[in-house]
DNA sequence: GACCTGCTGCGGGGTG
């Protein structure tokens, strides 16, 4: 990794590099000059075979960056196939991109398409009788080329010269990020020459990171160019809201008490009206729990609603509507939103971000806020809402610190250090290889086992699977039972009469999961769905996209239900059975703050209250000093560590013999005493080196990617033991931490490398 | 006590 040489910003003219059509344009749009991550750009593309990384914010120019000096290159470009290909995470955002350089294209007469599900069919046609110029693309529609049509496939990324990653940092982690490696891996093989990668990402903490993702074999001769604007001014408030004693579920409908969520409703509603505003509620329940709390306070004051949820169940149109209506800002307008308005579809410019709970995520926290502020000289304003509950004299030590609080303050303070989580371990191994297995042999019409095991797993993250693991994985395929392949005689692998069944399936495309689901319709439009396993009949009734319904008929066959407006209703229940992981780092900053004591001017007064009484609680319990603490016939362990070495020392505690459940800060042992817990702890801590092999034999719900259940349960285990062993080798250290006999070590010791 | 993402191919009819 090399980082952008100086002279590439100080050469002379790069403006006069790009092609003469181009700076025509660039004069026609008014721009007073180019941005300075657009000047090191087209040095590096023009100058240079080195593939690139472009980090900087949301609106900071980086598709210009990339295609102002791609164009240039291939503008006299005759070969046949298409010469760039750009590949987004979102089809909004295709379609975003497209109207930002279809002008330009069309000025170059260089062909630009569209390519993803809901593009027109006619223009992909075109582009197939004749392949030129620029393709928009998901990677779910380069996959159903290669299955589909591996003819073309050939013919239309055999002869690229550059491929542009969008939205990279969403692809360093997750099964889809996987896929997408070895479709690019794929590309690769169709050519004599490798094409060039460009990403474009927002800001990441570890740039070394995604610098080996676009180029595993060779990251030091990636180009990183990273935005030298510092962050906007920040207006910052956290506000705690204490919930009355015996309020049950908090999410519910139910409105007009004294519940902390109704009260701050109240401060949204008398703050966000009358501008646009982005509120990050954290859940599509607590989303329309607030839809419909905003919505109820705009009727009963007699005024037009500006208040409008968006989350991923919603229909394409009711989301579109709002996206439109942010955008246009012609009428104020606050979207109650999941995490679906983070990335970057083109929203305009919002006043201030509003969240409900403390942020779990510094990288998502971040994200939000470059949303807001993204005019010169305007600050960005955020306001986080805490919910506490209400203190009984017999309440849980971990209820007296105020955890909630304090991470909101510990996320701010990481904030500030410009912290930003690198990525985690992936689980999905596997599953990504069984898909590319499958999708491989359809392309090819059969593959020898060797070749099919360099393509997919010869370099790059799937290269974790050794030679073995991918027998393994071939011999479940081919098992009876399985029957997604099978051997001819000569050794190619073929589709099995699953495989076939699998691979011709419109759901194949995607690496990840999808289940079924009703739709729901309202005088015939579409709302959007729920989960199929939500019990209904007519008469239910529903609180979705911000308003009440009734289910007026239900098709069981086509899952679809029709409703109509009613005074009445619940929220449906969505699926949800993870919960987001919480870094080392922003625990660490938690523990650090219960140290502190200084009082950040940002709180209001309940949180100011709040953290004085944890910071209490924290002393009175003496866990400065200790990190076991008795609770009735519970125990707690103190780890102050995430999500990851919690759960990998709940695991070895089982693997001892000790039941335990996971929380933020630790874990908690039901049903013992302090002694036996150390005991059992000083046991871990005198073990050298802890065989994760063993401790793997006590992790459950091994299966979690799409293809899980054919990927035999060794394997899973195998691919398990192997991303924990370096976590695993601090198990003895950690259990030491806890006995007081040793230092906590810093949480940088411990970042996955 | 969580969120998000994606999707073929074909025939038939109408229009410019």
């Amino acid at each position: 990794m090399t980082t952008s040489p100086r002279s590439a910003s100080d050469a002379p003219g790069s403006f006069d590099r790009l092609h003469p059509k181009i700076r025509q344009w660039i004069w026609e749009q008014g721009w007073e000059g180019l941005r300075d991550i657009q000047d090191k750009a087209i040095g590096v593309v023009l100058d240079s075979g080195n593939d690139l990384l472009i980090a900087a914010s949301t609106a900071a120019g980086k598709t210009e960056a990339a295609f102002l000096p791609i164009l240039t290159s291939i503008a006299d470009d005759n070969d046949d196939g298409l010469s760039a290909l750009y590949v987004s995470p979102l089809k909004a955002l295709i379609n975003d991109q497209f109207r930002r350089i279809e002008q330009l294209c069309d000025r170059m007469e260089i062909n630009v398409v569209r390519w993803h599900g809901d593009a027109s069919f006619s223009a992909k046609e075109r582009t197939l009788r004749r392949p030129k110029g620029v393709a928009l693309i998901t990677p779910e529609s380069i996959e159903a080329l290669f299955v589909r049509r591996p003819t073309d496939a050939r013919k239309l990324f055999g002869s690229l010269k550059f491929v542009v990653i969008d939205e990279l940092h969403s692809f360093l982690q997750g099964p889809r990020g996987l896929h997408l490696v070895s479709l690019l891996r794929r590309i690769d093989e169709l050519s004599s020459y490798r094409a060039r990668r460009i990403g474009l990402s927002a800001t990441i903490g570890d740039l070394s990171i995604a610098a080996r993702w676009l180029n595993p074999s060779n990251s030091d001769t990636v180009t990183v160019i990273e935005s030298g604007a510092g962050a906007p001014e920040l207006k910052l408030q956290i506000r705690a809201y204490i919930d009355p004693p015996e309020s049950d579920d908090a999410d519910s409908l139910e409105d007009d008490s004294d519940a902390a969520l109704d009260r701050i409703a109240d401060h949204l509603f008398e703050t966000l009206r009358g501008s646009n505003n982005l509120l990050f509620a954290g859940s599509r329940r607590r989303v329309e729990a607030m839809s419909d709390r905003l919505r109820r306070r705009s009727e009963r004051a007699k005024v037009p609603n500006e208040f409008f949820p968006h989350h991923g169940s919603l229909s394409k149109e009711l989301r579109e509507d709002l996206e439109d209506r942010l955008k246009i800002g012609a009428l104020p307008t606050t979207a109650i939103t999941t995490t679906t308005l983070e990335l970057g579809i083109d929203i305009g410019s919002v006043k201030s971000i509003a969240q409900i709970g403390a942020p779990r995520s510094v990288a998502s926290l971040r994200q939000r806020l470059g949303r807001s502020g993204r005019r010169k000289g305007v600050p960005a304003i955020l306001r986080i809402y805490v919910r506490v509950p209400y203190l009984t004299v017999d309440a849980d030590p971990l209820e007296k610190l105020h955890l909630e609080v304090v991470q909101a303050i510990a996320s701010i303070r990481l904030l500030i250090q410009r912290f930003i989580e690198p990525p985690g371990i992936d689980p999905c191994l596997a599953t990504v290889a069984l898909h590319q297995i499958l999708s491989v042999i359809t392309e090819r019409g059969g593959e020898r086992a060797d070749r099919l095991f360099r393509t997919i797993c010869g370099g790059g993250p799937l290269s974790v699977l050794e030679k073995s693991d991918f027998v393994d994985l071939l011999r479940a395929m081919a098992s009876p039972e399985s029957a997604l392949i099978e051997q001819a005689p000569d050794g190619t692998i073929m589709l099995g009469r699953i495989g076939e069944i699998i691979t011709q399936s419109r759901d194949f495309y995607a690496v990840f999961q999808s289940s079924e689901e009703w739709r729901l319709v309202a005088g015939g439009r579409a709302l959007g769905t729920i989960p199929l396993t939500n019990a209904v009949g007519i008469g239910s009734l529903l609180a979705f996209a911000g308003h009440r319904w009734r289910v007026t008929a239900v098709d069981n066959k086509a899952h679809v239900l029709d409703v109509a407006p009613h005074p009445a209703a619940r929220i449906p229940r969505f699926e949800t059975l993870s919960v987001e992981p919480v870094h080392d780092r922003l625990v660490a900053e938690m523990l650090a703050t219960y140290g502190d004591d200084d009082v950040p001017p940002y709180l209001d007064p309940i949180a100011r209250d709040l953290l004085m009484n944890g910071r209490q609680a924290f002393r009175d319990m003496g866990l400065d000093r200790t990190r076991l603490i008795q609770s009735g016939r519970d125990v707690h362990v103190f780890l102050w560590r995430g999500s990851a070495m919690n759960s990998l020392f709940a695991i070895t505690l089982k693997s001892a013999g000790l039941e335990s459940s996971v929380h933020d800060v630790g874990v908690t042992v039901a049903n013992a005493s302090v002694g036996e817990v150390r005991a059992i702890i000083r046991r871990i801590s005198e073990t050298p080196s802890m065989p994760i092999e063993d401790i793997a034999d006590f992790v459950e719900n091994l299966q979690v990617g799409k293809f899980d259940e054919y990927v035999p349960v060794g394997l899973l285990r195998r691919l398990w033991a192997r991303s924990n062993a370096d976590l695993s080798r601090r198990l003895q250290d950690q259990a030491r931490v806890i006995l007081g006999e040793s230092e906590a070590f810093s949480p940088s010791d411990s970042a996955p490398k």
